[in-house]
DNA sequence: GTGAAAGCGCTAACAA
DNA sequence: TTGTTAGCGCTTTCAC
């Protein structure tokens, strides 16, 4: 592959004004420089940004860590982040980590070998050891997304507050008239965000003196939610509303439900949490709590390069990021 | 951060040393080897992928193209590429051109500039000035994924069949007792796998002596199905199947049509192509024409690395993957 | 305005 | 088995 070298010897000219007329730095005669960007095209040269990279220490690159794949919600981050590191001109390296700690570790490694300029770890819990995976002996700037760390919280974090948000679902469907309300979790164990959905359906049905009923799906998905509607049926409490803690997981149960020849929502009304792009495709189309995903990553990456350009990062350690309740057509007025 | 010169001074050793036991190399002594290692593990070295790319010239890295961010398509795809990367031991970098040539030729440049050991140009029409693109002044293999050039085809490319899987979707159509059968394509211009689509099924219709009609969606996505669908109630043809050139146009025709009080497939029927995971979650479940997307992916990667490995590629230039059809729920049976 | 040369961190050829 | 050294392609300081 062309080299400076090669265009300098073409040029008749020293590696030095090339690198210079390349980047288009001072101290090139216009002539010079235009004769220099003639040759390197026509050689057809393309700058080697591992060198780049060595030498100048920085590689307009950002790491991105995301826990699955095929997550619309990932998605829809990736779309934020991507928006602002194009105006940044830096390309974005992205790691799946499977919501494994090897993997985790492994992709953070690949990253910091690759001497990314900051990453962002988004959407899966972050944890003290991925913390010290980090900072380890590097002094990379990271923020977190859709997400925060347990415990004390020590770097930018850009998410909802998962509590309130859980309150106010709940209360709109108390608001509907509902009192036999079914909390269907993703997840009940001590992972941040569960814990504080899971809390916040408590918080409201317990203010309203209503009885709290919640069933683990144990995951996220649509399968859980598929096969949980049937742990559901065989279940003897009553209900008229389910609120979901994932829009896959209402999915999944609308779909069994259906199948099952119910009606949503004149049988039971179903309130879903994220509103990812799926939840408006399905019909009934979902009545959920919606998150600005697409901004939570544009946030997020807009502070990780404030980070990297050693601005002051004035902004709180945790920035609350708005949501709001989306009425489709899933949800019945009661009375 | 801490290099090889450092872990050098600290063991006693020269940095040729320490580079040997680093890589697990022939000619150091089990004992300096693992004081060596041991040393590096205290002060949390990282390999610097960079200067060993440029020494190396080879970065264990490929790259790979997609069109857009939140297609479930290349999110299956990825999967597949993912799996046999990583058992090469080798990180992904993804680009998206979003359909647009400049992008397309950024994304390409920046892979090509990060010395990427190869490039999957995945789901997006390849052009010969895309290939121009890649090959000038560069040698870099690469591999085409779910799509091929138009014209002469001289790379390894992995796709179905897309006049073949059309046509036999026709006529699964046709043998279900249907006679009215409109196509609904998402693009019906010079794109390679969009005429197949369409010449497949007037193919069929032609050998079934059936009359053809084909409404132009102008996109492949769930908004044009749902705008397509309106314009499908206005004309004065009548169908009774619909033949959907993409999953996503099906599941937005399915969707207005159960908003404006049809019943599928009672009313008509509906027929997809791809078989994404969306698929499968919409009520009803949509039958639907399957590639396997994951192992489309997991082939052209495999293809890749065998280029890469400098092996001898063995196989055809243009690989057709098969395809079957899903029967779902929403094709009904007419006699 | 231009060039020579050092050096980023690493590997490998060669020497010891 | 170990060390010295050149060099991968680039940027930048310093001298001219």
């Amino acid at each position: 592959m062309i080299t400076i070298k090669d265009i300098a010897r073409e040029a008749g000219a020293s590696i030095a004004t090339v690198s210079r007329a390349l980047n288009g730095k001072e101290g090139v005669s216009e002539e010079t420089k235009n004769h220099v960007l003639e040759i390197a095209d026509n050689l057809g040269y393309r700058s080697n940004a591992l060198a780049r990279g060595l030498k100048l220490n920085r590689t307009n690159t950002i790491g991105v860590l995301f826990p699955e794949m095929s997550s619309q919600i990932s998605n829809l981050i990736l779309k934020g982040i991507e928006a602002i590191a194009t105006e940044k001109n830096t390309s974005i390296i992205v790691g799946y980590t499977f919501t494994d700690d090897e993997k985790t570790y492994d992709v953070i490694e690949t990253m910091i070998q690759n001497r990314v300029d900051g990453l962002i770890f988004s959407n899966q819990q972050f944890t003290k050891k991925y913390r010290d995976a980090i900072e380890n002996r590097s002094n990379i700037p990271y923020v977190l997304c859709a997400t925060r760390s347990l415990g004390k919280n020590d770097k930018s974090a850009f998410m909802i507050d998962d509590l309130l948000a859980a309150r106010e679902g709940t209360n709109y469907l108390i608001k509907q008239g509902h009192t036999n309300i079914t909390l269907v979790a993703g997840s009940i164990d001590q992972e941040f965000i569960a814990l504080q959905r899971v809390n916040g359906y408590k918080e409201a049905m317990e203010a309203a003196e209503l009885n709290t009923n919640i069933i683990d799906a144990h995951g996220y998905d649509f399968n859980s939610g598929k096969k949980v509607f049937d742990k559901l049926l065989n279940s003897t409490t009553d209900f008229s509303a389910l609120f979901c803690t994932s829009d896959e997981l209402a999915i999944g149960v609308m779909h069994r439900a259906i199948e099952r020849g119910y009606r949503i929502p004149e049988d039971f009304s179903v309130l879903g949490f994220d509103n990812i792009p799926l939840s408006q495709m399905f019909y009934p189309p979902l009545t959920t709590i919606s998150q600005n995903f697409y901004d939570i990553g544009y946030q997020s990456a807009q502070a990780l390069f404030n980070l990297i350009d050693g601005k002051e990062n004035i902004e709180e350690e945790l920035i609350n990021t708005p949501f709001q309740l989306m009425e489709r057509l899933s949800v019945k007025r009661l009375k």
